[in-house]
DNA sequence: CGCTTTTGACCCGCGC
DNA sequence: GCGCGGGTCAAAAGCG
């Protein structure tokens, strides 16, 4: 998807098929109609009223056909997000399993409810007598900060480790570790030049099409502008997790859709998941993207779309 | 030219 | 104390 179209993408599709007519018209529209009529005095109005009772019933058609197709999706939406989140629990398990016990300080996991590590939480030094011997735990107070993991389904056969999550990364090193044949990265926020954030990436073990992106700290700076740039390739699929309110399942008793996709609405939504730190406002990020190419990729959906843009297109050429 | 990536060396904690 | 392994550093190479 292109950035323009991230940024803002709204979709009023004028679901409701029992709102009545006289929302629909625009009043420039009825007294073009009211003018005609002047001109045409002898035209009957019936046959105006017939082809506006026509028009009414067109509308109302395509409406319940696009509210059926928004229940569909929905329907769709719902077991996806059940499905996923049964897999991430079975992964969250798998994973808690296979972390190595061998340090101490790793064993040290927090609560985190995804199964995150909770690495190298103490970071008294008492051996540390000057300055330059406690760099080393300054670095480490770092990785006191939250831990969160992320995964990312990706082409196998793609050897980049690179997860677009919207942030500026810059690689610093790169280690294959006993565990898992695939190397791991090391990368280090850039957009901030004392930005703490750090991200580990590394195939699964179990499925080397997921990469396992580990998020240590919190960044201290706003995300960059270029944050349209997060766009997955495609692809690349989210292995999502939570799931929160999106403007569009907000309610069920409005028929009106809108894919408010602005980038405040999604920060908003991010900020309000802040428990699930890094990983929830990248997941919901996924989401939405996911969410609007289904819809575009939906040729039944775009068909319909086209249908009723191209009708009131006419309808206003028209008159 | 400046930024990023690569990669071998180094540091440090941990287990034996 | 020694070796192992994860994490980091930093020089060289690559790239736009």
């Amino acid at each position: 998807m292109e950035s323009s179209s991230l940024q803002h993408t709204s979709l009023d599709l004028n679901l409701n098929p029992f709102r009545p007519m006289k929302e629909e018209v625009p009043k420039k529209e009825l007294a073009g109609v009211l003018a005609r009529a002047d001109d045409h005095q002898k035209e009957p109005i019936k046959e105006e009223a017939g082809f506006l009772a026509e028009e009414f019933d067109r509308i109302s058609s395509e409406n319940k056909k696009l509210t059926e197709m928004l229940a569909h999706m929905r329907e769709n939406y719902n077991a996806l997000q059940s499905h996923l989140m049964n897999l991430e629990s079975n992964n969250s398990n798998k994973e808690y399993l296979v972390i190595p016990r061998k340090r101490k300080l790793a064993d040290q996991r927090t609560d985190d409810p995804y199964g995150n590590i909770g690495v190298q939480g103490n970071i008294e030094c008492s051996s540390c007598s000057d300055e330059e011997s406690c760099k080393r735990s300054k670095e480490l107070s770092y990785s006191n900060a939250k831990v969160s993991r992320v995964c990312v389904r990706t082409d196998a056969s793609n050897t980049n480790l690179a997860v677009k999550d919207g942030y500026q990364w810059r690689k610093y090193g790169q280690k294959v570790t006993r565990d898992n044949p695939s190397p791991r990265a090391y990368f280090r926020c850039s957009y901030a030049p004392n930005c703490p954030v750090k991200k580990k990436v590394q195939r699964s073990v179990e499925d080397p099409s997921v990469l396992v992106a580990t998020y240590e700290g919190e960044h201290n700076h706003m995300m960059p502008p270029s944050r349209a740039e997060l766009s997955l390739g495609s692809s690349q699929c989210a292995n999502l997790g939570s799931v929160s309110s999106v403007s569009s399942m907000r309610s069920s008793s409005r028929p009106t859709v809108t894919l408010d996709l602005i980038q405040t609405g999604l920060s908003e939504i991010s900020n309000k998941n802040s428990i699930e730190g890094v990983e929830g406002s990248t997941f919901q990020q996924f989401l939405l993207q996911q969410m609007a190419s289904s819809l575009t990729r939906d040729p039944k959906f775009t068909a319909a779309l086209a249908t009723a843009i191209s009708g009131r297109i006419l309808d206003f050429t028209l008159n």
